[in-house]
DNA sequence: GGCACGCTGTGATGAAATTCACAATCGCCT
DNA sequence: AGGCGATTGTGAATTTCATCACAGCGTGCC
């Protein structure tokens, strides 16, 4: 109904689905499959084939009647929807265990995020190298960010300091965080935030572990 | 309006929204704060207080009018119905990147997570120690977790390998995974598994920065 | 060319989750 | 002791999300 341009209310679990999409059709195009449907989405991912259709319909038309839809289009279309057509330069803030991994991790590459740098308090760690990425002073958020203009910030530091840290990335410029520290963090209205919380994946699991309580 | 023994139908939010409970009351019992009432877990959290109530009223009753929760208590009934109040083993394969990180990370400790065991298929990495746990095969995933009893698995390995290892460590006893491997697992209906996506999350994100077009 | 089939896009319907609103309860203060 | 302000627990209303169902179009087949 209305072009990418500016759609007013998109559920945010279909963008959750959208990334989902990418990846699959990523998946397919490597397959050279060329042309997909929605009830081929379903059997393949579980994914209802009408939640599909209507995740799409908040873009535009992708699809042909009795066709289906074009996988490499697609894929690029919806790539170009949430803004990783071209590489977006994200900062990382913490170079412990967990933002190591991120550092080191090819997939982000693969969809177009780019760690564009990466950033730690610890003089043991400031200067070292983590693959061709060089640790940064914390200290620098700003300034570097200048440069850099990554408006993703990943927070990876304790608990304790993520709030600080999230301060001085939003001075920094950065619009949106992940923030993988177990705490809320507080921030002004237009910044978004997302919690990634293994904790709290974990302990959903454990509550369902209660069903088998036979053995 | 029923105890913690068999609750028919919990919402997976709720679920989610308990884990944060948890975490939060803990931090609170460590600064010593001994009541607290659901608007002011509105106003430290976010979370609506109506809400607060309504999650935990499918649990039974905690609180007391006109003077709200007791901190310690409600922390214990909370872990006890996630079913956290003792160790619960875990076993995580696949210990590159990622899966080091979660070994070495105390947060799961701190929650009566226990990682009893890990795996992996390289044999540069077998019998290697990682802090003080040693790398096992994962060719033998069956005959260990037969003594350690995990009902958790956390799999950590490449995306090609995933769907393998689920399979092995369901015939190995497991009853619910957290798989962090993008893609979408097949398993047995009884099964429960969550998925853990960084790249949805950043999608998600970088989605919203659409609406920060002006400057 | 025309007909029949398959698939899309979407309004209508249904389910689920969140928020509202208030009666019931508690502890305190006088 | 009794009334009052504060806060809970929860049915009802609202909002959000998922699914259904079908009109309409495109393609290929006869
Ligand atoms: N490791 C995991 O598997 C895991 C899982 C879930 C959540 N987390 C969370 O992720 C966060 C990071 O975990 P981790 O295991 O990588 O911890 P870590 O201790 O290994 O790393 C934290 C890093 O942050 C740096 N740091 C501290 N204060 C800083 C500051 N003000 N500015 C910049 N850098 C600073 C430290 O020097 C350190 O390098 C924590 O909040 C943790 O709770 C980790
Ligand atoms: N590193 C990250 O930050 C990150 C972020 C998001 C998702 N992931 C996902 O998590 C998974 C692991 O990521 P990683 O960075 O740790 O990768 P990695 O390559 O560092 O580690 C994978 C490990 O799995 C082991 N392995 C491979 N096949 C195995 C098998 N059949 N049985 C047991 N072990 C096996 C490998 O030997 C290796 O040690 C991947 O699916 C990745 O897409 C990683």
């Amino acid at each position: 109904m209305n072009s990418s341009s500016s759609s007013p209310k998109v559920p945010i679990p279909t963008l959750e689905r959208l990334a989902t999409y990418l990846r699959f059709l990523i998946d397919l195009e490597a397959s050279h499959v060329e042309t997909i449907s929605s009830t081929d989405v379903e059997k393949q991912t579980g994914i209802n084939a009408a939640q599909f259709r209507k995740d799409l319909s908040y873009f535009g038309e992708f699809g042909k009647p009795g066709v289906g839809y074009n996988v490499q289009e697609l894929q690029a279309r919806i790539a170009r929807i949430l803004k990783i057509d071209q590489l977006q330069p994200i900062m990382v803030i913490g170079a412990g265990n967990l933002g190591s991994a991120l550092i080191g991790y090819p997939g982000l590459t693969e969809h177009k995020f780019h760690i564009a740098a990466a950033f730690d308090r610890d003089p043991a760690k400031i200067g070292c190298l983590q693959g061709n990425l060089m640790i940064l002073d914390e200290a620098d958020v700003c300034t570097v960010n200048a440069d850099i203009g990554a408006r993703i910030a990943i927070i990876c530091v304790p608990a304790s300091a993520a709030q600080g840290v999230a301060d001085t990335a939003i001075l920094a410029g950065v619009k949106v965080i992940l923030n993988f520290a177990p705490i809320i963090l507080r921030v002004p209205e237009r910044i978004v935030v997302r919690n990634v919380s293994f904790l709290q994946e974990l302990a959903v699991l454990s509550y369902h572990l209660s069903s088998d309580t036979k053995k």
